[in-house]
DNA sequence: CTGGTTTATCGTAATTAAACGATAAGAGAA
DNA sequence: TTCTCTTATCGTTTAATTACGATAAACCAG
């Protein structure tokens, strides 16, 4: 009945949403290393590793999960990657969380 | 050193914490029964049941999920179970999520 | 081009989560 | 007591997560 959005289904109350990011920040080394990058501001890479007692890998695979659910955003320079955080989700996540 | 608290590890940046809640919210069905109950205020039980596609046998797991975390209060009234929000524990989810 | 550095992906094994039906446990009503 | 209603738990199956080492891909330095 509206001219745009066909089928937008209010994604501010979207359970599928907020699920996902929760998901995502449902692990110690996925939560330390959204704390990690909040504090250094700077977007940054092979740090991580170093942090985690985890295997380069693992972490590789850790920062994908974040990545895809949006709370950041990795980019290559050069031979690295480097990762920082996506405000916009971010907010979106702590708007919604906080309509609970 | 300090009188009390022999080993108090700053909860407030416990990243255990922040994912164990979170970890209860990755789900779409835990998501939507936290907002039903901050809709309905009063505590509910098996209406929840109804709210859901879920056969209850689920929704009672996903309940103790939730409960298991610290986001729900569960008390037996009669033959059946009223769910309310636990305040505190949403709150300081709410906190620390926040200084992300 | 060759070698070193950095990160992502593949393959795999072990653990955990999600869903269901069936069953048990508890409280009231008849 | 017995029957019904409500909810939790058990047992099971299927799917997803977590972790690792090994490997591939991309980039620079020499």
């Amino acid at each position: 009945m509206d001219k745009k959005a066909p089928k937008k289904h209010d994604e501010s109350l979207d359970p599928e949403f907020l699920a996902s990011v929760c998901k995502a920040l449902g692990h110690p080394a996925r939560v330390s290393i959204m704390q990690f990058l909040r504090n250094t501001d700077h977007c940054i890479c092979g740090e991580i590793v170093e942090l985690l007692p985890l295997a380069q890998s693992t972490v590789s695979q850790h920062l994908k999960c974040l990545k895809d659910a949006g709370l950041i955003k990795g980019e290559i320079e050069g031979p690295r990657t480097c990762y920082c955080v996506n405000k916009d989700i971010l907010n979106k996540f702590l708007q919604m969380a906080g309509a609970l």
